[in-house]
RNA sequence: GGCGGCAUAGCCAAGUGGUAAGGCAGAGGUCUGCAAAACCUUUAUUCCCCAGUUCAAAUCUGGGUGCCGCCUCCA
């Protein structure tokens, strides 16, 4: 598999450091909200990465952490009067939500909360002292960038530009103005954790540092986030790590397009964002899910009304063709296949192997969506009630299996109530009768509880409105 | 100011040298009591503009225009 590398600017043939197995860190949120809309790019992304990992076989082990300390949570801890513990745990009960409603493989993904980590993060700092690369004044240390090699790598900044573009605060205590806290001293009223440097707590760049080498080793596959987290946050954690262990914290550093409304980033600070909670009145969050999947991951894309409603029917279209597989499989035949099925088979394997080399090059979902629409176009126009059943199940099956991959589609076919079931059958009565008054007037009644009937070639069929 | 990215139909979006995927919306048709779904046909002589390289360019080179991101907390 081929995946652009931020480290080299190219497409790179994916080596893992053992094979069959993959390690994946993603920066995951500060939990003091609820997350939004591009909040969930990310998440949705490279969860789409680890399905795919893992429809190949591979052993993944997925991190995506919870920044569970920081001035933003004690900020908004004091203005409610509770504790930052409580806001926390809030959020994280949000967030676990929301990842349900985006369909995350959250039972396969390991969290951690920093809060979890403090010790390791001291012993990390303390190695970063005793090698004088970090440096304590007066309760506060700091990471000296002179003694990280290649600073600005990953975002290919000069470290004199970065000065002199003077948007660095003057702070007296650093040796350089560049170098970034790794452990702050608490402030009346703050939580804290005992240290050799007093009380206090981590700063925001070593808490990823410290659990990716904690629970993925010193060196890990892929590091992934957002491409506004390149610089500071991700050319920072590159420089403590491999400044501590002395190897490369990642192989592969995956970072995603920013997501804008208007064309402008849709962020907390601007205050343009929509939460995912807020789209979830208004849409299924898998339409937020296939939205998000339906263009590159590294290209910028614009949220919209229009452009969700627009996916919202694609979608449909997709659960429509599933659903005809669904009623073929019941109808088709049990006859031998001919020579002509053989070439069906072929066919559906073509749009298999094309969905493959989309995913392949890059995680090219946009491309890979098409061949979905291949399979249901291809069956939709091929198959009836005189289809092998057994066709119709390896088509059904390799639908299932891609859309998996990409985690949609996943919706259960519900039972209907006995008392629903009763009304379509007076009503499937009412139309042998040619009593079209009665049919339509169930129908409608049915309408208004939610269930939408379509009389198809094939006999009545329903769905969720 | 420095660094990076993007520009493809009404809308969304693939495609990085061989003659423009896919989806949505629209139009016409088949089917149908009606509706819906499904299916068929149709919608970019052209890929922001100009110049160049080439037998061949949306794709490569140079120039221009417009938009976006990072450089500050941010996915």
């Amino acid at each position: 598999m081929k995946l652009y590398n931020t480290l080299t600017r190219r497409k790179e043939e994916f080596i893992p450091i053992e094979e069959g197995k993959v390690t994946i860190y993603v920066c995951g949120p500060t939990v003091y909200d609820y997350i939004h809309v591009g909040n969930a790019r990310p998440l949705v992304v490279f969860d789409t990465l680890r399905r795919y990992f893992i429809y190949k076989g591979y052993d993944v082990k997925y991190v995506v952490n919870f920044t569970d300390i920081d001035d933003k949570i004690i900020d908004k801890s004091n203005k409610e009067g509770v504790t930052a513990k409580e806001i926390a745990d809030k959020y994280i009960e949000a967030f676990i939500e929301d990842a349900k409603g985006l369909n995350l493989y959250e039972e396969k993904t390991i969290h951690p909360r920093a809060t979890e980590f403090i010790q390791p993060m001291i012993q990390f700092i303390q190695g970063l002292i005793e090698k004088g690369a970090a440096y304590n004044v007066d309760g506060n240390v700091y990471f000296n960038i002179d003694y990280a090699k290649d600073y600005g790598k990953l975002s290919k900044k000069n470290i004199e530009e970065l000065i002199s573009g003077a948007r660095v605060v003057i702070n007296d205590e650093k040796k350089n103005p560049l170098d970034f806290v790794l452990w702050k001293k608490a402030k009346e009223g703050e939580p804290w954790w005992d240290s050799p440097w007093g009380k206090g707590r981590p700063g925001w760049h070593i808490e990823c540092s410290v659990m990716a080498k904690t629970l993925l080793g010193d060196t890990i596959d892929i590091h992934a986030g957002g491409e506004d987290l390149q610089f500071p946050h991700h050319e920072n954690e590159i420089a403590q790590s491999e400044t501590l262990t002395g190897k490369p914290f990642a192989n592969y550093w995956l970072h995603n397009g920013m997501l804008t409304i208007d064309n402008q980033k849709m962020s907390k600070s601007l205050g343009n964002f929509f939460t995912v909670r807020d789209i979830k009145k208004e849409f299924d969050l898998e339409t937020l899910r296939f939205f998000l999947i339906s263009a590159h991951y590294r290209n910028p894309i614009n949220f919209s009304r229009e452009i969700m409603e627009q996916l919202e029917n694609a979608l449909e279209r997709l659960y429509n063709g599933k659903k005809n597989l669904e009623y073929l499989m019941e109808k088709g035949t049990d006859r031998p296949l001919n020579q002509e099925d053989k070439a069906i088979f072929k066919q559906i394997d073509i749009y298999k192997a094309n969905f493959i080399n989309s995913m392949e090059d890059d995680l090219n979902t946009a491309d890979a969506i098409a061949s979905l629409f291949d399979i249901i176009k291809y069956s939709n126009t091929n198959f009836s009630e005189s289809t092998p059943k057994y066709m119709i199940q390896y088509t059904y099956k390799t639908l299932m299996e891609l859309s998996k991959v990409l985690g949609i589609l996943s919706k259960e076919e519900e039972i209907l109530e006995e008392e629903i079931l009763k009304l379509i059958e007076e009503r499937t009565q009412a139309r042998k009768d040619k009593n079209y008054e009665l049919a339509d007037k169930i129908r409608n009644e049915l309408k208004e509880k939610g269930i939408l009937l379509e009389d198809t070639q094939e006999g009545v069929k329903w769905k969720r409105i």
